[in-house]
DNA sequence: TTGAAAGCGCTAACAT
DNA sequence: ATGTTAGCGCTTTCAA
């Protein structure tokens, strides 16, 4: 049995007889033969892939990052991808079954913080854009930094009175953007006026329902700009503004996180942080790839950019 | 160490000893201990995931069709995903290293059909959108009907100069569509002016630099309507176009096929056939389970959906 | 009620 | 150069 294995895996070196060795390829062949490589990586200790834990397929922002991620590890790796049924943010029972497959890493997209304090590791991990005092590898997406380009951009266009649609407020890198945008009007003198998003799931009819609910509030305290926690719910807004009759930026300026590549061609063309998706998922292969060869964790941090499109102008003159 | 399978797995009907069955609780909660999901698989002869081969995982059509599969799977299956490095299309070896797998089942979307030829099967398997005389089940996209119903569209707005852009020509279904809306064209006496994008990679870009190159032709041959492959080069040839001062729908109408949820929020929102996604994943998922369990394989057919929307209008009066 | 032993598909070390 | 054996982490007989 081991000619035949040597032969599969190309490692004979010469060793096997030219004949024995015709045989087993013909074999192979004919059987269509699959070796199959978990077996392989049970008894060699190096499984064949890395579980990846994202709280939503749909969202392209994941699509951009798991294809950071496939390019980094090549086909050294397969990926074992787990989603929540529901869409959207994920328990600690996911991670567990995630934890249970035979995978050399783990890497856990946002996980929301209930989750990551029942977290403990098991294999090299590596933790994307949230926080945690264990010793684990982490990317950290500097959202803070995203919040304050978002709020210097308006401050000098003028805004003072900012509407946020929140999302997930329990979710360190949601609180942290809107804290930081905050922090930056209201050092303006302005004031944010926050209006959280009620549902977990994340789609353009939640961003069109909330602000269909929150415009009167956000009216009434002379909101000029209007900021989204997530460009899909800023796409919401921006529907449903346009179809109360108001012009954006002349009467609203929108503005949100994210820069999935449709926000520059949705109209007006939206003015959003890139939070670099495919940056993200570089990253996190890369620190994995290391946590799994030299056993060492390590923490990163990735940069966003504001990219400021046509959904943002000067506040008008006068309320 | 049955006594531990039986109470990790809960299976001991009441035949493990109170205290024993204490002290491997405490141990499997002192050690954190994950049972190896696949090594359990090899046993038991019952894999625990399935592979799903897609092209490319930024393109939110497979994004929303991996949401279906999920969606069905539940947690009776994981997913191992297999992704071309080079986002779009991919050839046998990626298939292989899928069936290497240790996996209860396969799907394969959108396969190339030089791929599909070197297939064999070995596992219970779902093929999406591709032909193949093999007896593996298969879930059919019915995209001739999808090309009939945009001809008639085009046809009834009185557009009978059509530009296309076409994508992999190679693939019977982009294929398949540029055939069946030329076909209604033609027999409205109209004509199909065929431009095929270069390039395997499916992006905005792409859209807009196959405008530029072929817009003199289309011009030359009075074009007043474009129908592209895919929306996210309808993309790229409406910025392209309002770029170069065209409006649409009034000087060109564009349509395209897939319907992803950006294209009702584009501007003008496009006009497109709905592929039906979501749905293409829970019948793939379906079909698979149910070839997994009674060792049948199924074909069923998915009907698209026209989606009318303001980037097509009535031909100009005129050339 | 519990433990010992065989075996799933493979690889690596060893014996022939 | 080739065959035999042990063992990866688990489950399932079967014996104690």
């Amino acid at each position: 049995m081991s000619a035949v294995s040597l032969v599969v895996r190309n490692r004979d070196g010469g060793r096997i007889n030219g004949d024995l060795k015709a045989r087993i390829q013909k074999a192979v062949s004919d059987l269509d033969y699959r070796p199959n490589s978990f077996a392989r990586s049970l008894v060699s200790q190096l499984p064949s892939s890395i579980s990846v834990v994202v709280p939503s397929i749909r969202n392209p922002f994941f699509g951009e990052m798991l294809e950071g991620i496939l390019q980094v590890i090549g086909t050294r790796f397969t990926i074992q991808l787990h989603v929540p049924s529901e869409d959207m943010d994920y328990g600690i029972d996911i991670v567990r079954a995630a934890q249970e497959d035979n995978i050399a890493g783990l890497i856990l997209a946002t996980p929301p913080q209930t989750t990551l304090d029942s977290f403990r590791q098991t294999c090299p991990t590596v933790i994307l854009d949230a926080y945690t005092a264990m010793d684990v590898s982490r990317i950290e997406l500097n959202v803070v930094l995203a919040g304050h380009q978002l709020g210097r951009h308006l401050v000098e266009l003028g805004h003072r009175s900012v509407g946020y649609l929140d999302f997930l407020p329990d979710k360190a890198t949601f609180s942290c953007r809107r804290e930081a945008l905050g922090a930056v009007v209201r050092q303006a003198g302005g004031a944010l006026h926050n209006a959280p998003a009620p549902a977990e799931y994340l789609d353009i009819e939640q961003g069109e329902a909330a602000f269909s609910r929150s415009w009167p509030l956000w009216e009434a305290a002379g909101v000029t700009a209007i900021v989204a926690a997530d460009d899909i719910l800023a796409y919401g807004i921006m529907k449903r503004a346009q179809e109360m009759g108001m012009t954006i930026p002349d009467r609203l300026s929108v503005a949100s996180f994210n820069d999935i590549p449709f926000s520059a061609l949705v109209s007006p063309a939206l003015t959003t942080v890139d939070l670099r998706a495919h940056e993200l998922g570089l990253q996190a292969a890369r620190v994995l790839l290391d946590a799994i060869a030299r056993e060492v964790s390590s923490v990163c941090t990735v940069d966003p950019e504001l990219r400021v499109r046509r959904s943002t102008g000067s506040r008008r003159a006068g309320p």
